[in-house]
DNA sequence: TGTACATCAGTGAACGCGCGTTCACTGATGTAC
DNA sequence: TGTACATCAGTGAACGCGCGTTCACTGATGTAC
């Protein structure tokens, strides 16, 4: 062969982890595969010996993005359970970061028009962080799981808002409402837990 | 004038009309003007004595689609108060018809890409829809724009997941637990409103 | 009332550009003898 | 051990296409006289 054994892995790794990146910054149809070769240090043509399409990159991609929140999520809820799990997903850090961050937030409106193997795709893996948060939560798995999706919902939700707006107070208000608003989820049955405790 | 009056007019509310729909069907940077302008009857050239750029008209259609959501939701309310509006945004029908409903959900993360003057006038019009929402609550207004930004989070990312998911049936379920969230957090110094009503 | 003319919404071809994909080619390597 | 050769990751130009935008032009209308 023409280059060094694992040269070939390095390079398909450098172009997944640059667009799993780019992806996630500047949305899918925005990022062409030129400039997401070109930052991964290749040219055009060396994209196909690699991957088919750029479906198939997307799809590999969002696989890797989804795997990476799994297994950070997994450490922050060991850590210190979902309520840290939360304030992290809604930090100033992540809202100004949405290249490194959560797939969905960065592009969820997008990865509903993608043809049905992409969404089979997306559905698999956010379905396993689903139960990773439902796995904190009281109640029977499939009432825990319709929780878990309820306080998903809110935290892409808010930090998607947090980014659109314009004005630092507004979005960083917003971060911190959505971060109560999911946190009121945690113990449904027991009213707020924070503030005038009992009715 | 070479043709009758009122007919430019009549031509940019069909170039509006179509865009709002479009770019909410298919995103911002997947319609193209050649498109748009064809379903609007017209010819590529005729776009430029309407809009002064793409990026003018994606600020109008979404000033006119938030307006829109407005109206619609203050009916709603009038009509059965916020629970009947969440159940009204967390639809099926709603889901399935992108292009007519909420910017929010089918553009976020685009809107969080633009400039900084499109960025603003969102701001500007879902205020409005959140002070609309803040109204029906109690608390003081600050509070209640809070828990409002908190119901609005809960609904976008649960219409957003409920769309990208494969599935009817997880899709379906998305929904009703996105509602369930939601409405638990219009009374939220009392509890879970339905079920087991005291802990 | 009749005629000449200015107006300007809309036409349709063209601009330069980037898109995803294809393809003939290169050349350092690992392998076979 | 030394040499000939097959391999194939990567190159870089080209494919057809659609993008946002520009522009010279058209021609029915309203207006001015």
């Amino acid at each position: 062969m023409r280059y060094e054994k694992g040269r070939k892995d390095a390079s398909r790794q450098r172009i997944m982890d640059v667009a799993t990146e780019k992806f996630r910054s500047d949305g899918i149809a925005a990022s062409g595969l030129a400039g997401i070769m070109n930052a991964a240090g290749l040219t055009n043509g060396a994209f196909y010996p690699h991957f088919p399409s750029k479906a198939a990159l997307v799809r590999e991609t969002l696989a890797a993005a989804l795997k990476d929140q799994s297994d950070q999520t997994r450490d922050l809820l060991e850590a210190g359970g979902l309520p840290l799990a939360i304030d992290a997903y809604l930090s100033a850090e992540h809202r100004d970061n949405p290249g490194t961050g959560c797939a969905s937030a960065a592009l969820l409106p997008e990865i509903a028009r993608e043809p049905a193997e992409t969404r089979e795709v997306y559905t698999e893996h956010v379905l396993k962080l689903i139960r990773l948060v439902a796995a904190q939560l009281p109640g029977d798995a499939s009432e825990r799981e319709d929780v878990a999706f309820g306080i998903f919902a809110t935290l892409i939700g808010a930090l998607e808002l947090s980014r659109a707006v314009e004005g630092a107070e507004l979005s960083d208000r917003i971060l911190v409402a959505g971060a109560a608003a999911a946190k009121q989820m945690l113990a449904p049955h027991q009213g707020q837990p924070a503030k005038d405790k009992l009715s």
